[in-house]
DNA sequence: CGCTGCGCGTCAT
DNA sequence: CGCGCAGCG
């Protein structure tokens, strides 16, 4: 994340110390750090493409160091790029081109010193690079291990799993992964600054006891990383003093940070004036003066006539807690009752999602069906997790475009669901109803009863597909007549029907007697269906991509016949895949200037602070700028988002989030 | 006082 | 990547 002087900042909690302090044991050590050091001594030649060992012989030197003092050296090296760092690493990228051309200005005029000095700082550590050191390490049995994405969170989990007892970089973001110790500045004799996790309090300036690293973190990020311009004016001890006094976990209350800071022109969050639709997304420029504080007023003095609707802006907006309540015990439910349905919500949806790529329709399959097999949703926040997700996937998909061509039906649908859950309908705010009824899977909000979701499901359904269609739940399964009128019902209605199969979708209990060709076969429908909407996903170089890390990471997926042998394997990828809902919720939700709300939302939903959720927040803010971009670079064409929403989020961002996640998820970050 | 932006150094002789 | 310094509010 790069947190601009972090380390001084953490002068209290550091010590002075020499590596042979972890003689016996084990280092994790981030390889990139001695690798662009030892490139400077040989930057010409690495540039000129000549072959060089001189980077390898420098590393060595300090790995013979450490096994000099008995320590055994782990050396990570960085795996494919981050696409949530696009932004940064285009910055790099652009630095590193400009340094070149102005050296090989210099050099032609003359000023041969200046030249290679710039020429330096253009190096840039290529795996090729890298592979010269790791193959030395290999004949000399030292172990290196490439990271899926970033070194950073292998060194993390190396560190928090036990398997290194301290990381050697230079990079303070470790610090925020968790690390526990961190050893950074370290020489070629072993001298260096030691950070464990434990002394972090010192520098916060509180009691051991009361520090917590969320709060740790919160201020990390609010002082600015790669993953979001920082406020103007906030640095870490701004952040520290803000988020110190602020006990309420809500993030939302940081547009009161103003107060706070003395600049009165300062604009404290971009985000929320493009939430609030003051910025426009695309040139960034001020073009409205929406103040949600004047409309509560006035709210407040039209109280008389017109129903109050507390603003999803106004502090006094609540929804989450008796919501999050309600799918909790519907939850606790259905994990007892383990009825697939509630299973296959989450499942096949993201199944589904997977399943956009065929060649990963098996997986899909294979993810789908150890839901079932296993008992990976024990874990009640998982469940939040998913259910929320799904409640999240099914607002972008209502909201966009069927809130208004549907609206009566809409609003049978949700007198339906008062039936069924009546203290969500005591929210008026037409936008709460959209995001907590509309939006919401019947299946999720109903008291565990299964014929009322289906008939709830199917009254929506009617609405969007042809009056003479009426398709009982199972859907695709019984005969191939049924996906015929679908489709055809999909052809007629583009934007409709594309939900409707998702709804029919959720609604086939017969997923997991489904054989995999089966399965294939709806999903290619699905497939179909989204493809015909936009058909840029077949070209997208990224989405191409996304195929070959699909296709990489699913590669040691099991067969359903010997699932049961390999859960543990099944299960990580499981929550990568469950957690892709992260990505689409955000991409999607993009479309209704719902950002803030969203992030606000997830907190106001979780009031007890677990890491998981924590995290995801955390990707959310982190990831707004990112995919501002992203959507800035698409189209500006509100229903080509619309209906690109699933190729967008599928090419660009999941391959990022959900294993990162996954990654968390194996180090431990879930389960405390 | 604290935050931001910029330029510089990282090797090895 | 971090550091240190100048400049700014």
């Amino acid at each position: 994340m790069g947190i601009t002087g972090l380390l001084p900042f953490l002068e209290k909690s550091s010590r002075k110390t020499n590596i042979k302090e972890f003689s016996g044991g084990t280092v994790a050590i981030d390889s990139y750090c001695w690798l662009h050091k030892g490139a400077f001594s040989c930057a010409e030649k690495l540039m000129m493409g000549e072959t060089t060992n001189a980077y390898v012989v420098y590393c060595m030197k300090y790995i013979n160091m450490l096994l000099k003092y008995k320590i055994k050296p782990i050396l990570v090296f960085d795996g494919q790029r981050l696409p949530a760092k696009e932004q940064t690493e285009i910055k790099r990228r652009k630095a590193r081109q400009l340094n070149r051309r102005k050296a090989t200005d210099l050099i032609q005029m003359g000023q041969v010193t200046e030249g290679t000095n710039l020429l330096k700082r253009a190096i840039d550590i290529t795996h090729e690079i890298a592979l010269e050191l790791i193959k030395q390490c290999q004949n000399e049995n030292i172990d290196c291990i490439i990271a899926p994405y970033e070194a950073d969170a292998q060194l993390a989990y190396l560190n928090i799993s036990g398997i290194a007892d301290v990381i050697i970089t230079e990079d303070s973001d470790l610090i925020l992964f968790g690390c526990k110790k961190i050893f950074f500045k370290m020489d070629l004799v072993g001298n260096g600054v030691l950070i464990a996790q434990d002394q972090l309090y010192l520098a916060m300036d509180v009691k051991s006891e009361q520090f917590e690293m969320d709060k740790f973190r919160h201020i990390c990020i609010l002082s600015g990383c790669d993953y979001l311009s920082s406020l103007p004016g906030i640095g870490l001890g701004k952040a520290r003093k803000f988020i110190m006094k602020n006990t309420d976990q809500n993030i939302h209350k940081l547009t009161r940070i103003s107060c706070k800071c003395k600049k009165k022109s300062m604009t404290i969050d971009l985000a929320l004036q493009l939430a609030l639709g003051n910025c426009d997304p695309a040139t960034l420029k001020m073009v409205h003066d929406f103040n949600p504080d004047k409309i509560e007023r006035k709210r407040k003095r039209d109280a008389g006539q017109t129903i109050i609707q507390t603003s999803i802006w106004s502090s006094k907006y609540k929804l989450k807690t008796k919501y999050v309540k309600l799918i909790d015990s519907t939850n606790k439910t259905k994990c007892q009752n383990s009825s697939p349905l509630s299973v296959l919500n989450s499942s096949f949806i993201n199944g589904k999602e997977l399943g956009k790529e065929r060649k990963s329709l098996k997986n899909a399959y294979v993810s789908l069906n150890s839901h079932n097999s296993s008992n990976i949703q024990s874990d009640p926040e998982d469940h939040d997790l998913h259910n929320l997700a799904i409640l999240d996937m099914y607002k972008s998909s209502r909201n966009a475009k069927l809130i208004d061509s549907t609206n009566k039906e809409s609003e049978d649908y949700l007198n339906l669901t008062s039936n069924t859950s009546p203290d969500l309908l005591k929210q008026r705010n037409p936008f709460i109803k959209r995001v907590s009824d509309l939006s919401t899977s019947p299946s999720i909000l109903s008291n565990g009863n299964y014929r009322k979701r289906g008939k709830n499901l199917m009254r929506i359904r009617r609405t969007l597909i042809d009056e003479n269609t009426v398709i009982e739940s199972k859907y695709f399964s019984k005969s191939d007549n049924k996906e015929c009128n679908v489709l055809e019902s999909e052809n007629k209605d583009n934007e409709t029907s594309w939900i409707s199969t998702n709804y029919n979708t959720i609604l086939d209990t017969d997923v997991y007697d489904a054989t995999p060709k089966q399965l294939e076969k709806r999903l290619s429908i699905t497939d179909t269906v989204q493809n015909a909407n936009s058909t840029e996903n077949i070209n997208d170089p990224l989405l191409s991509n996304q195929n070959d890390c699909l296709t990489n990471i699913y590669r040691n997926v099991p067969e359903k016949s010997n699932l049961n042998d390999k859960i543990d394997d099944v299960s990580s990828m499981i929550h990568m895949t469950d957690r892709s809902y992260v990505t689409n919720n955000y991409l999607v939700s993009s479309n209704s200037n719902m950002e803030i709300n969203d992030i606000t939302n997830y907190e106001n939903a979780n009031c007890s602070q677990n890491d998981s959720f924590e995290w995801i927040n955390t990707k959310n803010v982190q990831n707004f700028l990112h995919k501002r971009d992203t959507l800035k670079k698409r189209s500006s064409n509100r229903v080509r988002v619309v209906t690109k929403k699933k190729g967008l989020s599928q090419s660009k961002q999941s391959p990022t989030v959900p294993r990162q996640q996954s990654l968390l998820d194996m180090y431990g970050f879930q389960k405390r």
